[in-house]
DNA sequence: AAATGCGCCAACCGCGTGCGC
DNA sequence: AGCGCACGCGGTTGGCGCATT
């Protein structure tokens, strides 16, 4: 008798890989609409898609949800990943919740083409006293904003929309970054205000 | 025109966590 | 308490398209 262990590899050989066809985002699209993005192992099977439902779910959030933004990263994006990211680091998920239509994928992807290098390119400017500052605080601040919005998620009083960015957010006089230093906390502590009801 | 290198993006993989039984 | 399942996350890989030689 074939060993659990064994008949899984079997099934996951006999499963289609790569790229998704036109075909399969339908069957997967309609699923979705009709049952919800739940289960995603029953999605698999139940779908008629020889895929697995990790498969499914990774095609369904990061290309086929219906509030998926695509294009380019605008400028206020890219300086909002680059702020994000020196505050919670390689956090993606966290960093998308604040990006409307993006997903963590995107942002990792467009980070690792496009926004490293910025970063790196902007540490190596002159000494700026308060990235010192950034680097060995960041961490609490970022820690901070986890356990805050753990907190909140928890008690369930939460406001989604006070925790985003808007996509317009440059135009938003509420949180403009545009008019924020980029030395100083005083950004993190409007966001950080934003949450509080 | 062909070969090669490089950048980018979609998708995969392994691991950790949460939850229900 | 322990187990299995489902899901989420971040790192990595594969493949395509474009640029360069």
């Amino acid at each position: 008798m074939a060993h659990k262990n064994d008949t899984d590899k079997a099934n996951k050989r006999s499963l289609n890989k790569g790229a998704w066809t036109a075909d399969e985002d339908k069957k997967l699209a309609a699923y979705v609409e009709k049952h919800g993005p739940k289960r995603w192992k029953s999605v698999a099977m139940k779908s008629g898609l020889n895929r697995c439902g990790k498969s499914c779910r990774l095609r369904w959030l990061n290309y086929l949800r219906p509030d998926i933004k695509r294009g380019s990263f605008s400028d206020a994006e890219d300086d909002l990943i680059l702020r994000l990211h020196r505050l919670l680091g390689n956090r993606w998920s966290l960093i998308a919740k604040r990006l409307p239509g993006r997903t963590d994928n995107e942002i990792k992807n467009h980070w690792n083409a496009h926004l490293r290098k910025k970063a790196k390119s902007m540490e190596k400017l002159p000494a700026n006293p308060t990235a010192a500052l950034l680097n060995t605080e960041s961490r609490s601040w970022a820690d901070q904003l986890t356990m805050k919005e753990t907190q909140d998620e928890a008690s369930g009083d939460i406001n989604g929309d006070q925790l985003l960015i808007s996509p317009d957010h440059h135009d938003d006089a509420s949180f403009d970054f545009s008019t924020q230093g980029t030395n100083g906390m005083e950004w993190v502590k409007t966001f950080l205000e934003l949450e509080d009801p």
